[in-house]
DNA sequence: TATATACTTGAATGATCACTCAAGAAAGGC
DNA sequence: GCCTTTCTTGAGTGATCATTCAAGTATATA
């Protein structure tokens, strides 16, 4: 009986992540999510109910998209593999928006006030953390990493060596491909004690 | 003849970078600036021009200031380890107002659109990075590094870690001295071979 | 003490902010 | 064809944005 939406749901939360994504969240009006998603307020307002909640669902659908990337390397490449492509895959810019991390931006620009936002961009970088654990501890099981290095610990700096290299490469004249590559090389000297 | 401001110019810029730093480019209004600075418009304006005026006296403060930082700890330790030291001093966030550094912030947040901001925070990230490969070139002159590394390869790694360090000192749930440990500790193993 | 020279004040500028809502348009079931 | 239901439209909300400026106030010299 009732009418359809005219538009895309995901094709629309993927443009406002892209969006998003490039310009923050205080750069980004509603004039222009307007513009890109091609929506008048009216019809905004009825489909995410705010600027803050389609934010925050950009947020998931980033944050599920990396692990999803991820995932899909450690199948292709093992564990270790996975964890020396990522580098170089995630500030390969074609197709994306920025180089630097999302959630990281988030957390940057909205982390000194509380804001809800910011708590979630962290609990998204805290279960990536857990699936970079995850992949060193299966690369100790086949081998590929010594055992006497802590997964965790591992982790917590892989991560930090990512955020690192994400926003070096949103910098003028560094050669971040350079950077990548040396993280990736690092994890092979992690094989024998 | 004249009157003099009530004002002590060099303690408001340094309130004012402390609310920049904290707070980002857009996140911070003039009405902030306003109640922080305890001065009117008019004062505001005749002071300093403009926000963006402002905000680019407080990024050259904030990049003097850190060079000044390292230099005194390369005076006191020498140049390797000054290079050791940093990392934890620059997350002791006791009387800072972020950890993050802001030139990185402001790269990120403005660094899309071209903001000649983002540009004049670049460039200030890079003269950093020199001074990074010039305490690396001492620290070979004086036998602390191996001379078969590149200097500025090493700065530019030495730069890219910092950064996350910074970031990762950002998030909640994250020993980020951990890692400034083990950034000190790299440093280490760079003497030999 | 008079005057010139700042500096300070705060109301007002137009633009833009996120957001609302009443009215109209389109599509299903009868 | 009619009615119900949903979606779309776009003008309008008050708040806040950076900025301006005319009027008032204080100081130093003459």
């Amino acid at each position: 009986m009732p009418r359809k939406p005219e538009y895309d749901r995901d094709a629309l939360i993927d443009l406002a992540r892209d969006l998003f994504w490039k310009r923050g969240w205080a750069g980004t009006s509603l004039k222009d999510l307007e513009r890109t998603l091609n929506m008048k307020p009216g019809s905004f307002y009825a489909a995410f109910g705010s600027k803050a909640a389609l934010f925050e669902l950009t947020l998931d659908r980033y944050a599920e998209n990396g692990t999803r990337r991820l995932e899909a390397l450690a199948v292709e490449h093992g564990p270790l593999g996975a964890l020396q492509s990522y580098p170089a895959l995630v500030i390969d810019a074609s197709s994306s928006p920025a180089k630097a991390c999302m959630l990281a931006k988030t957390v940057l620009e909205l982390g000194g006030q509380e804001d809800q936002l910011a708590a979630r961009a962290n609990s998204h970088l805290s279960r990536m953390e857990g699936l970079f654990a995850e992949l060193f501890r299966k690369a100790q099981a086949a081998s590929h990493v010594s055992g006497r290095y802590d997964a965790e610990t591992l982790a917590r700096r892989y991560q930090s060596d990512l955020l690192g290299l994400r926003v070096s490469a949103e910098r003028q004249n560094v050669d971040a491909q350079a950077i990548a590559r040396e993280i990736a090389d690092g994890l092979t000297r992690l094989s024998h004690p």
